[in-house]
DNA sequence: GTATAAAATGATAATTGTTATCAATTTAGG
DNA sequence: CCTAAATTGATAACAATTATCATTTTATAC
């Protein structure tokens, strides 16, 4: 992988976000400081960066793949209302790949746990 | 909800499948026998009847959304070679609802796991 | 039964998210 | 600096899904 100044700052944008922005918010974000960068170059970058396991993709969500840039295992939740992808660290699962390869003989090479509900926030109205 | 015959058909062949078939699958099937069916129609009655939860949508697993008739609690395992979906029945995160809401306050209306990996037969191969 | 309103259909256009293509530019070494 | 490989931007293509709309079906009231 060479270097390259697009790939570098649509990191820096995935790092700078709380939030587990899609290929399209990252893209708009940066259109302000780099306005000729390309929405495929950001979905390329951002696919090359998950393909090397720098990042990860979230799928599953809604409509269209979020990316990650905390790739240790961690579980996401959605909230049903403001639709923010929040991360949960806990092991809430412990042992969850051998008690399901024990019970099903598959070999499991991962696993994600999505969950839904209302943010903290989004239950104080 | 009114009757329809399409949308009996529609089931039925969801449920008879024993995989977890996308729109596009169960429109080939009910090709053969009902010509004239729409795409259309397939995807509109999937949706309702997952929306008057009679059946589930399982999203996440490839680009394109599949559909289960089985619609109490359970998790799915994607086999990495051979694309199938299966069922895992066994309780492998007990309590996990509970846990979470309690380490993040989140109120949690539900929950999603999927597992991937290799599954019996691919892996003896 | 027939009239009527609501629901559903089939055909197809439109939309959305994403990937492929390709000529031009940039990068990393020799 | 030269060259090959990697990357870019622009845009066409694609795949999955939804919207539109005229026509047909269904449920119900008379």
């Amino acid at each position: 992988m060479n270097y390259s100044r697009q790939r570098e700052i649509i990191l820096e944008t995935l790092k700078a976000n709380v939030v587990h922005p899609t290929a399209e918010y990252i893209h708009d974000v940066l259109k302000k400081t780099e306005p000729n960068i390309s929405l495929a170059t950001v979905y390329r970058n951002l696919n090359q960066l998950a393909s090397f396991g720098v990042i990860k993709k979230i799928e599953g969500l809604e409509q269209s793949v979020h990316y990650d840039h905390n790739t240790h295992e961690h579980y996401h939740f959605i909230c049903d209302n403001c639709k923010k992808v929040f991360d949960i660290e806990a092991n809430v699962a412990p042992d969850i790949e051998t008690k399901t390869h024990d019970k099903t003989g598959f070999l499991i090479h991962g696993h994600e746990i999505n969950f839904h509900g209302l943010c903290s926030e989004c239950q104080n109205r």
